[in-house]
DNA sequence: TGGCAATTTGGTTATATTGCCAAATAGAAG
DNA sequence: CTTCTATTTGGCAATATAACCAAATTGCCA
């Protein structure tokens, strides 16, 4: 496989690769709402700081979030909203794979 | 967090870990050309058989591909093509890093 | 039927991820 | 300057991933 293509392909895997964790989307979601602490965030989360802080490190090391210290909070907000525009394929996979289970349940007789 | 929202989360998150690998990407790309038998990705991958036959089954188990067993090879194919959609907001969130990080190396002086 | 070709599955080892706790940092406020 | 609050970092244990080899499976075809 082409080097060029090789390394493309790497660099789009770490990106998704960091939206690939519940609380990671959840962070993404509401700050696509709005710029969020890491406090506010830890409390919707209801994890350990830490555990937070380290989710949030992971998605600004892969450029999807910015973070902005003011006095002692630090405040974190998309880099790049239409990470969220993916969600309407990422959910007809979903759907498509119910509907296809149900498929299968039906001609099982279920 | 709601556990409606919670699960919601966990199934998005699937389908985008299934997603975060270079040569599940590559599979995904090779299949919206066309379909392709394992033995020919194997051969594009250059990876032991048995390697790409267990990312398929991730790929399937996902239900971003589906498989259909003609003679004694087994073709795959994208069950839902509007994935490839996404990877222009991923390419605008590479860029832009790549944009910052130059920044940052110019205010450095590099 | 016996054997070949394509694919999947099981097993193993190496590596990566996740979550918590404890400790270190950084800034605010007294 | 000391203390309190917010956040990050280091370390550890549990779990998950990834790649390879070897063995099992499935369908052709002689």
């Amino acid at each position: 496989m082409d080097e060029v293509r090789k390394s493309l392909l790497n660099a789009r895997a770490g990106v998704l690769k960091a939206m690939a964790h519940p609380t990671r989307l959840f962070i993404i979601e509401e700050l696509d709402k709005e710029e969020r602490c890491v406090c506010d965030l830890t409390e919707q989360i209801g994890a350990d700081v830490s555990t937070v802080s380290k989710h949030l490190s992971v998605l600004k090391q892969a450029g999807i979030v910015i973070d902005d210290k003011r006095g002692n909070q630090v405040f974190y907000r998309l880099r790049v909203p239409c990470i969220l525009n993916f969600f309407g394929c990422v959910e007809s996979v979903l759907e498509s794979s119910a509907r296809d289970h149900a498929t299968l349940m039906n001609a099982a007789g279920k």
